[in-house]
DNA sequence: CTTCATATTATGTATAGACATAATAACCTA
DNA sequence: TAGGTTATTATGTCTATACATAATATGAAG
């Protein structure tokens, strides 16, 4: 096994690439070689090291210091940070696409439908002016004929054009606005809540069960879109790796 | 306000950067200028238009890629996606770091220490042989004395010499595990689950209480290092921005 | 000794060209 | 006409150099 905290593959006509470069350092980091709060050598030191460019280094350093392992500042140079800010990527796919990823067949009901007033809770949250109207969906969404989430929904009518002519019987709001509103910011929140009666009823739970709930606000161009609510029935685990 | 959809800043004299290049393909994106499943002009032509180079120009595309705007292959060029695989980031802080970012004073109790045989759920988890022995400890994070999250990990104690030594009555088992192992691998699983009486004395909950679970795994190097389950207060939301 | 100005350094990013390679288009042969 | 081969193209990445700029080190002056 090819000994990863030397500079060169052992081959030495095979240059390193920046992805080589990459797992040394992270070698080094995560063997103590270089510990935390350390300082690197400078890119063009590490360039003749590796018998490359500073270009090369440079991307390897700076994916590393996007993934969390270093801080790099102009003149100051590269440090180890002494604990790594690791982040999980979650990938957000629509909920159809998720069941299908599942091995299972996606089918989508619509629950209920109404236009009115922007409630005071969803006013205040988005900033919206008092006479605000939004557009709430209710739907279900199943996985081989089983629940999987229900969607509570908010779409803020003056943001979509076209949306009041939109009747959500056959496709999901969701999956209606990706189509017509590439939606720029999002914000997600991730909790636990209890199910309520309704709810327990459409997720095949106990009122009173533990519920996975993600909300998910949009803007685009800094204006509010949507606000939903998805609560996923019990047992439910979103899983990512870093 | 500059006519972002234009190729070229209005100064003539300011060279479009490889941020100038990603925004004004995002802004063409999002306006349907580029619809989905289009394909782009070539980087080539792409670097024509924006009087910039083909390296300039890859590095705009490929963190839009990265950011689950488009799909490139090798000659077959550049597309966009029809729905956006958005990725959210979510940063994994110390929970020390958690509760100082809210303003709040961190404390920390040890619950419990005990080395045992790991149990068979674990051992399957994991894939560890039968007698393989881990050390299960059980602690309280505090914020401003008010009850934050209840953890449950179990460590390998193969996988970390020295734990054994470690009696975690003054400092947490994750603090003490990042001064002394880099953890390659992350897998976390956010969950909701019902607050048991024990749970509920330590988090100030009731019995039955919807409890936010963070489920993490870890390696390193391919072998397993811990398994915590970090139960948060009543209330409590992962909140994260793409 | 302290403060300010200047020099230096290390990273951030752009350019131009080159080579590698995956994928598609075009061409040739049976 | 279909299948196989070859050419072409578009992206992936590297090199070498240059310029910008943030941050630190050094030196000069009061």
């Amino acid at each position: 096994m090819t000994d990863l905290l030397s500079a060169a593959p052992e081959d030495p006509r095979e240059p390193m690439s920046f992805r080589d470069i990459k797992q040394v350092v992270l070698d080094r980091i995560e063997s103590r070689v270089w510990p935390p709060d350390s300082l690197l050598p400078s890119e063009k030191d590490l360039a003749e090291e590796f018998s490359s460019t500073r270009t090369t280094v440079n991307r390897a350093l700076r994916e590393l210091a996007e993934e969390g392992y270093l801080e790099r500042r102009r003149k100051a140079g590269t440090r180890v940070l002494n604990a790594p800010v690791r982040q999980a990527r979650l990938a957000i796919p629509l909920v159809r696409d998720e069941v299908v990823a599942m091995g299972a067949s996606y089918r989508y009901v619509l629950v209920g439908r109404e236009e009115l007033a922007a409630p005071g809770w969803l006013a205040a949250r988005f900033g919206l002016p008092p006479q605000a109207r939004v557009l709430h969906v209710r739907c279900m969404h199943f996985a081989d004929a089983r629940p999987f989430q229900f969607e509570d929904r908010w779409i803020v009518t003056d943001s979509v054009p076209g949306v009041l002519e939109a009747d959500f019987s056959a496709i999901g709001p969701n999956e209606w606005l990706l189509q017509r509103v590439p939606v720029s910011n999002v914000e997600l929140t991730f909790s636990a809540s209890r199910a309520g009666a309704e709810m327990a009823e459409f997720l095949d739970a106990a009122p009173g069960d533990p519920i996975f709930t993600v909300e998910r606000m949009t803007w685009l161009r800094g204006a509010p879109v949507t606000f939903a609510r998805l609560y996923h029935v019990p047992g439910y685990g979103l899983t990512t790796r870093i």
